[in-house]
DNA sequence: TTTAGAACTTAGAAACCTTGAC
DNA sequence: GTCAAGGTTTCTAAGTTCTAAA
C-alpha cells in the first residue's frame, strides 16, 4: 500500500449507523430509465478509448486471451436474475475468462499451491518442526483413529472428575506476575508444529455432547398482569412467552420503531388464542409494563445475591461449560465457541431492517442436525425426543446445526477460535495475504492499465478493485431486497453513493462516498482520486439514475474470478487483511521509539486505530464517554497539583540540603526526587490514557486486532520492543493467536 | 454454467465480570 | 461494602466465499 491510506481522517462521522438520509427512498421507481443502453455505451467507449493505446494492452496481457471474445458484447448475463426481480432490463455482456481451473486444495486448510510455495516461505515447517509429531491422518486408518480417540476422550473424561481448576481461572494468571495463582494445568497443544490434512478432510474423529438448548419458558407469576385498553387480561401461555419477549425489550429504541413494532404484532397474533387475537387488535393498546417492571426486578434480585448464591450458579454454569464446552477432535479436547442454541426471542436486524421484531422462534431438538464421526458416542437428544439428523460429515467443520425461521439461514455451533480448525484457517489467511504482499505491484499496475480499457466491463473492474485496494471496501455482494437492510459493498454501490467533484477544497478529482455499509455503518470520506479514475467514475455515471448501480457490469462473482487469475486464492477480502495488516506493520515502525512502555502502547494502539480507521470499524460512542473522559481530566488534574507539591517540597528539601549539609537531608532530598519522579510517571500515564481514550471515542479497534492484524507482525513487535504480549492480547487473544506468539519472533515481516 | 444454499468469517452491541476509588 | 468504569466475553447478525444441485 504505499501510503496510499492517508486520507482517513475525514472518514468517521458522528452518527455511526443508519439514519434516515440513507433511506433508500422509492429506490426501484422509475426502473425502466436505468441502463439505457449499454451498447451505445460501448460505442462511444471505442471511439474514446481509440486503438493505439488499448492495442498495446491488450496484447500486454497474456491473461485476457479471450477478449474478442468479450468485445462483441453479446454475453452478459450474470447479474440479470436479481435485476429481473428489479423489474428491469439490464443489458449485460460477459464471460468468463476460459483459464484451465486450477487444481483445488480440496476445501482443505492449507494454503492454496502448498507444493509450489516453499520457496522460503514461513508458512512451511521450520526445521525443527521437521520431525516433529504428525497427526494421524491416513485416510484408511480408522480403527486406530476410533481407538485413540476413545482412549484421549476416556482421558479427558476423567480430567473432567478431577477437581475443576482450569476454564475460569481468568485473571488469575493474568501477567503481572503479581498472582502467579493457578498455572496452565498441561503443555498446550501446538498443533501449528503438526502436518494437516490434504485430502479435504477437516478431521477424522469428532465427538461431542450436542447442544444446550434455551430452558423452557417459566410462565410469569399470576400476580404479573398483562393489561390490554387498560383492562387485566389473562394471556395463553404462548402468547404470553411473546409478550415477554417484548417486554424485555421495552426500554430499547427498537420498540418505538414501526417496522419492529408491525412485525411483533403480526407474529404475536400467530401465537394468540382466537379469543386473544379477536380481542387484542391494537399494539398501542397492550401494557406491558408490569413485565418489564418484573424483569428489572429480577436482574435486580440477581444482582443482590449473596456470595454463595452467586457462587452456586457460577459452578452450576461451569459445569455445563465442562459438559457441553468442549468436544474431541482428532485426539484433542477442543473448545467450543456457541454450544447453546440460540434462544426464542425477538429478531434483532440492524440498521433499517425489514424483519425487526419478527419471532425467532424457539429450536427444538427436532430442527438440530448433529454432525460427528460414525465411531464416535453420539449425543442423546433430550428424553422424549429426536434429533433432526445425524451426520457423519468431516468435509466440515460444524457439530451442529439447525436452520433460523427469519431468513431461512443455517446456523453452526462450531469450535473455539483458539482450536486447531480455526486457527489454521487463521494463519492460512494471512499467509494468503503475504502472497499477494508479493504481487500487490504488479496487480495495481494491471488494474491501472484496465483504466484505459475499451471494454466498459474492465474498466469497472479496474476502478472497483481500485476502490478494494485503496478503501479497503469490501466486495458487496448483491442482496435480495425487501430481505435485509439496504446496505451496499463496493460492487453493489449506487450511484446515490458517490458525489463527484472536480475541484473540492483545493484537491482535484475528489470523490465523497456516503454510504451503508456492513451493519448499516455509515462510511463517509472524501478523497482525490487519479484522473482517469475520475473520468471513468463520470462515465459510469451518464444517463444513469441516482438508484442504479455504480458498477453495473460487475458482480463480486466477476471480480473474484478475475482475482483468482492474478493469483490462486485471491478474492476480494484479502485486499483488506493486506492492507490492514501491511498498515500495522508500516505505523508500527513509524511510530515506535524508545520510550517508555505506556507511551509504546500508545503507539501500538495508534497503528492500530489507523487500521481501524482504514477498515471503517466504527462504535456507537459509549454513553459515559464524556463522563468518564471529566473523570479523567479531574484525575489528571490532580495529579498535576501533586506534582506542583512534591517539586515545591524537593526544592525546599535541597535548600534545607544545601544548609544543613548532613546524610539526612541529603536522604530526604533523594526521598522527595523520588516522589516527583513517581507523580511524574503517574502523571504521564494518565495523559497518555486521556489521549488514547480521546483518539477511542468512535473506532473499534478489537474488530482489527482480532480479525485483519497478523498476529506475528504484533509478537515481533512486542519482541523487538520488550514490551510483554499481555500488554497487547489479553487471555482469549493469547488463545486464539498462540499459533503466532510461539512462531514468530522479532524479525518476523509481514 | 448458473444459482441457491451451505459454510465460514467478520461485526458491533449487550451482558457480564473485574478492578479500583471511596 | 458499594459503585462506577472499563475490560472481557458472549451473542448472533451480516457479511464473503465456496460448493453442489439444477
Amino acid at each position: 500500500m504505499s501510503g496510499d491510506h492517508g486520507h482517513k481522517d475525514s472518514k468517521i462521522d458522528s452518527g455511526s449507523r443508519v439514519n434516515e438520509s440513507h433511506k433508500h427512498k422509492d429506490k426501484h421507481k422509475d426502473k425502466e430509465h436505468r441502463h439505457k443502453d449499454h451498447k451505445k455505451d460501448r460505442e462511444r467507449e471505442k471511439s474514446k478509448y481509440s486503438n493505439s493505446e488499448h492495442k498495446e494492452f491488450s496484447e500486454k496481457k497474456h491473461r485476457d486471451k479471450d477478449k474478442v471474445k468479450h468485445k462483441d458484447g453479446s454475453l452478459e448475463r450474470h447479474k440479470e436474475k436479481h435485476k429481473e426481480k428489479r423489474k428491469e432490463e439490464k443489458i449485460k455482456s460477459f464471460s468468463f475468462d476460459e483459464k484451465p481451473k486450477k487444481e483445488k486444495e480440496n476445501g482443505f486448510a492449507s494454503p492454496p499451491r502448498i507444493k509450489t510455495e516453499t520457496d522460503g516461505d514461513s508458512f512451511y515447517y521450520s526445521p525443527k518442526y521437521e520431525k516433529s509429531l504428525k497427526r494421524e491422518h491416513d485416510d484408511d486408518d480408522k480403527s486406530k483413529f476410533s481407538t485413540n480417540n476413545f482412549l484421549s476422550f476416556f482421558l479427558w473424561i476423567l480430567q473432567d472428575i478431577e477437581p475443576k481448576k482450569k476454564t475460569k481461572d481468568k485473571k488469575t494468571d493474568e501477567t503481572d506476575g503479581k498472582k502467579k495463582a493457578k498455572k496452565e494445568p498441561e503443555e498446550k497443544w501446538k498443533w501449528w508444529e503438526e502436518e494437516r490434512y490434504t485430502d479435504g478432510s477437516k478431521w477424522k474423529f469428532l465427538e461431542h455432547k450436542g447442544p444446550v438448548f434455551a430452558p423452557p419458558y417459566e410462565p410469569l407469576p399470576s400476580n404479573v398482569k398483562f393489561y390490554y385498553d387498560g383492562k387485566h387480561m389473562k394471556l395463553s401461555p404462548q402468547a404470553e412467552e411473546v409478550a415477554t419477549f417484548f417486554a424485555k425489550m421495552l426500554d430499547h429504541e427498537y420498540t418505538t420503531k414501526e417496522v419492529f413494532r408491525n412485525n411483533f404484532f403480526k407474529d404475536w397474533k400467530k401465537e394468540m388464542t382466537p379469543e386473544e387475537k379477536s380481542k387484542i387488535t391494537n399494539l398501542s393498546k397492550c401494557d406491558f409494563t408490569e413485565m418489564s417492571e418484573y424483569f428489572k426486578a429480577q436482574t435486580e434480585a440477581r444482582k443482590q445475591m449473596s456470595k454463595e448464591e452467586k457462587q452456586k450458579i457460577k459452578e452450576e454454569n461451569e459445569r455445563i461449560v465442562q459438559e457441553y464446552g468442549f468436544c474431541v477432535m482428532d485426539n484433542h479436547k477442543e473448545r467450543i465457541a456457541n454450544f447453546r442454541i440460540e434462544p426464542p426471542g425477538l429478531f434483532r436486524g440492524r440498521g433499517d431492517h425489514p424483519k425487526m421484531g419478527m419471532l425467532k422462534r424457539r429450536i427444538r431438538p427436532e430442527d438440530v442436525i448433529i454432525n460427528c464421526s460414525k465411531d464416535s458416542k453420539h449425543p442423546k437428544p433430550p428424553p422424549g425426543t429426536k434429533w433432526k439428523e445425524v451426520r457423519h460429515d468431516n468435509k466440515v467443520t460444524w457439530l451442529v446445526s439447525w436452520t433460523e425461521n427469519i431468513q431461512g439461514s443455517i446456523k453452526y455451533i462450531m469450535l473455539n477460535p483458539s482450536s486447531r480448525i480455526k486457527g489454521e484457517k487463521d494463519w492460512q489467511k494471512y499467509e494468503t495475504a503475504r502472497r499477494l504482499k508479493k504481487c500487490v505491484d504488479q496487480i495495481r499496475a494491471q488494474y491501472r492499465d484496465d483504466w484505459k480499457s475499451k471494454e466498459m466491463r474492465i474498466r469497472q473492474r479496474a476502478v472497483a478493485l481500485y476502490f478494494i485496494d485503496k478503501l479497503a471496501l469490501r466486495a458487496g455482494n448483491e442482496k435480495e431486497e425487501g430481505e435485509t437492510a439496504d446496505t451496499v459493498g463496493c460492487c453493489s454501490l449506487r450511484v446515490e453513493h458517490i458525489k463527484l467533484y472536480p475541484e473540492l477544497n483545493g484537491q482535484e478529482f475528489v470523490v465523497e462516498f456516503d454510504f451503508l455499509g456492513k451493519d448499516s455503518i455509515r462510511y463517509y470520506n472524501t478523497i482525490p482520486v487519479e484522473k482517469r479514475v475520475f473520468k471513468n467514475l463520470q462515465l459510469f455515471l451518464e444517463n444513469k439514475q441516482p438508484e442504479d448501480d455504480l458498477f453495473d457490469r460487475l458482480n463480486t462473482s466477476i471480480l473474484n474470478k478475475h482475482l483468482q487469475e492474478l493469483m490462486d486464492g485471491l478474492t476480494a477480502k484479502v485486499f483488506r487483511t493486506y492492507n490492514a495488516s501491511i498498515t500495522l506493520q508500516q505505523q508500527l515502525k513509524e511510530l515506535t521509539s524508545e520510550d517508555n512502555t505506556p507511551a509504546k502502547i500508545l503507539s501500538y494502539n495508534r497503528a492500530n486505530r489507523a487500521v481501524a480507521i482504514l477498515c471503517n470499524h466504527q462504535r456507537a460512542p459509549p454513553k459515559t464517554f464524556e463522563k468518564s473522559m471529566q473523570n479523567l481530566q479531574s484525575k489528571i488534574d490532580a495529579k498535576k497539583d501533586q506534582l506542583a507539591d512534591a517539586r515545591r517540597e524537593l526544592k525546599s528539601a535541597k535548600a534545607d540540603a544545601k544548609v544543613r549539609k548532613d546524610e539526612k537531608t541529603k536522604k530526604a532530598v533523594e526521598t522527595k526526587k523520588k516522589a516527583v519522579q513517581r507523580i511524574e510517571e503517574q502523571l504521564m500515564k494518565l495523559e497518555v490514557q486521556a489521549t488514547d481514550r480521546e483518539e477511542n471515542k468512535q473506532i473499534a479497534l478489537g474488530t482489527s486486532k482480532l480479525n485483519y492484524l497478523d498476529p506475528r507482525i504484533t509478537v515481533a513487535w512486542c519482541k523487538k520492543w520488550n514490551v510483554t504480549i499481555e500488554k497487547i492480547y489479553n487471555k482469549t487473544q493469547r488463545e486464539k493467536f498462540a499459533w503466532a506468539i510461539d512462531m514468530a519472533d522479532k524479525d518476523f515481516e509481514f
